[in-house]
DNA sequence: ATTGGCACTCCAGGAGCAAGAGTGCCAGGC
DNA sequence: GCCTGGCACTCTTGCTCCTGGAGTGCCAAT
């Protein structure tokens, strides 16, 4: 009746399993475990997870391996979150100051995520259509091209080359440029830029005819780079991890890799995670839980960062994966990302 | 004596090898290539092209595999650069084509590349100070904190935010960026990032005493952008290309993983590709040959993009590469992306 | 210089075997 | 009712031995 010390039978075999790579037999595990009871016990135990599906032998005479559903009840109730040193706090924060833009704060954190956990670290770059608009720059750059530079919150700039339809070199064209910065960020500096795209629709209406054209093509080009399609975009670092030995890991190498490439999918997935859950909440999601083919047999640890959740970030690895260390770092290291949005 | 067809069996012993991944040995390669001699004057020649170090065995009784040695001489001497279909080169036009930024432009070729030829595809943003100054504009974003936007000529973007020490709030604040934005285009538009700096700490000497705070910070960001360290990017895609089956390769996979995300290696490679020859040449690294621990074992086929060499692209892959259709790719992608990038 | 022939080498793969690790189950003890 | 020691059973792993096949190297003949 002791449900207590099979959920404790089960966290010794994820443990040892995540260490060493190879099937736990209940001998072996009274060696790094004191449980207090003989190994014809914890046999017994082990059978009952085998029944209830939290445990799996690779065949009859060889030790237990953790299936899915059992890594997924130690995530959820048997792992307590083990807490980054005092030491390792400061040198991520350290790191991070460093940053130079974003595509720099961005880069040195998928770096770091992924050397202190040892997996494929990814990060998404704040979203554009969830960040507000912090200025409009519209560049001349010669004939009719004029080049829109989007500057939001989150410290994300973005630009586009667009034809003005009408040369913008004289005087006259300076004044129309300079008239139409104006107008730009005062109906859209602070609000999301999801909702510029309508206001802006409707300011154009204030627009004198002759600006009309220069106006539409600006404000199409806004409005352009905030598609899902053209607004996303991933990078991510250690991907050398998929190749470390130990374990059988290395075998499904192959759609792992691809997966990571094909960015929407990884997309999807923060964006599911940041769907379910109150902002800190770390989302694991394991194995064959995972909606997408390749990455059935990885395991993804992923959170939310910045204002109003507008990026996400994350470790990709073997479902035999640290949890305890992969999510706590998860967790700092969004902490601190967001931090440094913010500072700007 | 006769030199040439001693020659034409190494060819034939890197095409069989590259196609099959397999030791070739006489006879099989008898059936696939019309020498017009017997299997025992093939095995004489195999003999003599072993001990000139062009091919090896694994052992003794297995067929004869390529050496780096081998696969150089097929590379200098005995492949024709295979054209590229027309269809081919309308497909990477058109698909360049649809490309809205530079960023867009080179995430397009990446993937292109490493689709067309089966391996992972390597490519540089164009470098900062080998490109010429198109326009820098100064966006004040509150307080005492300006963004300086850097546009040059091959479309790149960059930008940094910087203290400029007092208030640029008021009237007198925006007279003063008008003034330094003037100043800096004058000086600096038209020439080479590297060329920027010297000009630009001479104009400082005309500046007013009250401006020059705010002027020097400005300079500073810019040429620190300059800095090798920060202004080179690289891209990749394909890395599932490495897993693929077929050869020992997918063996040494880890070391090549960690090689490709040492960034530094990537540039220092296209960088050497880049000082050593003409524009348009392609540059092949193959094996030992390579400089770096890592990609030994690997081949590189690299070349030059863009006015002035400002970027380089290329593909990794194992030894055991298809290197006319690898080197013909490059080269033509190399050359829509130079096109491309002369459109903006 | 080329060729057919032949002996030789070496790897790949299958069979057989012993050791080791682990399990399942049972009967006895608390 | 739960735990434990014991025991028979199963399966993998690593070893050796063996055989078939592919390929070579060399030689004598053309």
């Amino acid at each position: 009746m002791s449900d207590d010390r099979r959920l404790e039978v089960l966290r010794a075999i994820v443990q040892d399993y995540v260490r060493t790579s190879e099937p736990v037999g209940s001998k072996s595990l009274l060696e790094r475990h004191n449980l207090g009871v003989s190994a014809a016990t914890v046999r017994n135990d082990m059978a009952v997870l085998e029944e209830e599906g939290l445990v799996a032998a690779p065949h009859t005479s060889a030790g237990r391996i953790p299936t899915d559903a059992g890594y997924r009840l130690f995530v959820d109730r048997l792992s307590q979150v083990k807490p980054l040193s005092r030491a390792e706090r400061a040198a991520i924060q350290r790191f991070l100051h460093g940053a130079v833009d974003l595509d720099d704060v961005v880069g040195r954190t998928v770096r770091m995520l992924s050397s202190l956990t040892h997996q494929v670290a990814v990060m998404q770059y704040p979203s554009l259509s969830r960040s507000t608009v912090r200025h409009i720059e519209l560049v001349p750059i010669g004939g009719p091209r004029v080049m829109v530079v989007l500057i939001v919150n989150t410290g994300r700039v973005e630009q586009r080359v667009v034809d003005a339809g009408r040369g913008l070199d004289g005087l006259a064209g300076e004044q129309l440029v300079h008239d139409l910065r104006g107008l730009l960020n005062r109906e859209a500096a602070g609000y999301r830029l999801a909702e510029v795209g309508p206001r802006l629709e409707q300011a154009l209406a204030e627009v004198p005819p002759e600006e009309q054209e220069v106006a539409r093509a600006i404000v199409a080009a806004l409005t352009e780079a905030a598609q899902e399609q053209t607004e996303e975009r991933v990078v991510m670092a250690g991907t050398a991890n998929l190749a470390r030995v130990g374990g059988d890991f290395t075998a499904s190498i192959g759609p792992v890799l691809e997966a990571l490439e094909e960015h929407v999918v990884l997309l999807r997935l923060m964006g599911e995670m940041a769907s379910l859950g109150n902002d800190d909440a770390v989302a694991v999601s394991i194995g064959a839980e995972n909606p997408y083919e390749g990455l059935r047999g990885a395991s993804v640890v992923t959170t939310n960062y910045g204002p109003s959740a507008a990026g996400g970030l994350g470790v990709v690895g073997p479902t035999r994966m640290d949890y305890p260390l992969a999510m706590a770092t998860v967790r700092a290291v969004a902490h601190y990302v967001s931090q440094i949005l913010d500072e700007n």
